[in-house]
DNA sequence: GATGAATGAGGATTCATTCAT
DNA sequence: AATGAATGAATCCTCATTCAT
């Protein structure tokens, strides 16, 4: 208790920006742990009670800083696609050849989507939702992954290594369904056919594979 | 229990068979309606009471034919996976040579969840609960569609065409996650990109693209 | 408890009608209350818990019979004009000379205001609501007031004692304006005039002045 | 308490009379607006944070000034009659004949009750909740129209042409009874009966209407 | 005098499910 | 085999008010 109370009231200085801090952390806070329950239970399934609960806050601040469950599970959801974008822009991968290079890219995505298995769920369940809570601001961020795929097809034409006429988003889409593919139908996938796509033991496997699928496909002779 | 059976057959009505037909008639249309409700909304956002209301039975039919909300959603699931069991089954492709028939098989599938949307959206709700209403008869029936590109993986490996040296649950992973995201990732992947995968526009080139992406992959010179 | 208890559960006939019986009886009960409950404490100030803990049935009742809240205020709403259609229906003044009769009539009207004055707090209250929740049905029921005045101006002007150029409406409003005043703004008058419009002792004074007021306007000689 | 006021006059700034002003201004913002509110919403249905977001105030102001949401309230009420008495009290009519003189009482009160819309609904809010709010100091404060009204009557009935047994609160109340119908019951009546009593092309009509029937009542020759 | 953040208590509404017949 | 009425337990949300500075 004593432990969380900062020793504030000295002086009459500096409040304002430290309650604002107080403001931005209870804030992410929440975000944290709606994350969890929207990403766990999708958002009818989801309770506000339940995630007020785990805060340190009340549920009316969720209220107060976010209007209402819609609104949450909106910051929810942009929070979630930030993170996959600061991820997509610390990728260099400029240096590599281009076959490495999409084959690097491919495996990068690969390992990002097997590490947020939330971030695949909300991305599931906002699909389902008809991806009617997806503002503007998401849909006009700078999508860096295309970018990244669009040097390296413009690179391995140039070099004649990629013969495939196929543009940097397809590329992508390409590479992300199998990504997501793989955490997001996981069970229903692995219940049917007995094999669970994110076994630890076939995981050198899947990553190869995804990685091979993009390059036979760019090279491929016949293309 | 016994108490409340009434033996119901006096007079004229009530010819067996023909109540039976009436009775698998009225879970059927139950079950329609279930399965719009359910892939529309999924299981927590469905609502019992709409359901019902679509239906020309009582709510309390429900309850009578599938004891509650959650048996009702798993009686929607299984219906659906026979559905594309029996898609499957109808499937013949030995007469093609391997590459020609692995390409069919693509295109195939491909075709099936373009047209079945509400299948897709099924199988993502199921995902997001963790698979936990797929019985082990789901488990258990047979998978056509592996024994399909089984038998194409044998003749092409046989014939030299194939190299790469992965087995047909893999294959049909490729195959499915293309084209179940697709469907089910569509209004994500549409926003954020600008480029709606269900596009009629495109249609023919993503269907191509499947089939070039399993071709090249099992035919690649360096697998 | 037993004595509510109906001896329904002879033989299987009977039970529809009287179940349609508890329906009405409930549902009656419910608009008692809630009227008592909206006349004194407006559409805001009610609460839809306090309704219903004064009702022999629950909260979720009132849901089920009325929908929500709104619509419980409009269903008293209704009930209430409905009231007062009634008790102008039974009205029967053609067999008395027309400033009999309009007198007779401005002095009935006088008193079912003071005898009901929930409707006239009611009343207020939509008027603050600016009558959003008058539907059509209230606006198309016939107004019996309007032709028995009307009835009563045609026989005065035939008479030669009616000498004033007004019709039944305005008329009516004229008796309306002062019968509801002395009831519904009751309060205001009696606290800034230290004067009870609604005192006993002055009961006569004020229904004999409706009375005159409204005969001197139609017989009047400058008119 | 005494422990928080700094003496707060040094440097520059702070007049006094300036401040005053400041605060003045800011009461008088605040009640203009929540006159509005309560005027438009009742007293449970008005908003204290909708009160404060139209001001340039904040929140905490209406509390440092008005303690809390009823008092607000009260001040607005009060500040209504203000206006009103204010009203009265410039009228003049000893210079005419008794006649003329109530006549142009009773249109001058038709005149603002139509101008004065949320004074009306005020005093109706204030009505529903049975005159609670309504200060001694409302009831002490003197009432120039009845003065007025006392004062012709007085001349009526020296000349001989008022012969109607009444005193000036109840023709005060006759008038006021007419003029604030019109206004309060504007839209039950309206719907009801098809007919505006606020329509402009009946505005001469029924202002002529008010100072014949207070004529006519005190003129009467029957009386 | 002034402010933005915070909040406890309550308020309307919904939902899957069952009861009586 | 069928039905309309009924319901307990949540569930989302709001509101006047106060706290820390």
């Amino acid at each position: 208790m004593s432990a969380t109370r900062r020793p504030s009231s000295r002086g009459k200085a500096a409040p304002v920006r430290e309650r604002r801090r107080d403001r931005d952390r209870t804030q992410a806070e929440i975000l944290e742990v709606a994350t969890a329950e929207f990403a766990e239970h999708g958002f009818s399934g989801a309770r506000v009670d339940e995630i007020a609960e785990r805060t340190r806050t009340t549920k009316r601040m969720l209220y107060y800083y976010f209007g209402n469950k819609e609104g949450l599970y909106v910051a929810v959801l942009e929070r979630a696609y930030a993170g996959i974008r600061a991820a997509e822009q610390s990728i260099d991968v400029d240096h590599l050849d281009p076959c490495t290079a999409i084959r690097r890219l491919a495996e990068l995505t690969f390992d990002h989507h097997e590490e947020h298995p939330d971030f695949i769920r909300l991305v599931s369940i906002e699909n389902i939702h008809r991806g009617e809570h997806m503002s503007d601001r998401l849909a006009n961020l700078n999508t860096p992954a295309i970018d990244l795929i669009a040097r390296i097809l413009e690179r391995g034409r140039a070099d004649g290594v990629f013969a495939r006429d196929v543009d940097a988003i397809d590329v992508h889409m390409m590479i992300s369904a199998f990504s997501v593919f793989r955490v997001a139908n996981r069970h229903t996938f692995g219940t049917i056919f007995r094999r669970d796509p994110l076994d630890p033991a076939r995981r050198e496997h899947y990553r190869r594979m995804v990685g091979d699928m993009v390059v036979d496909y760019l090279t491929a002779a016949g293309a």
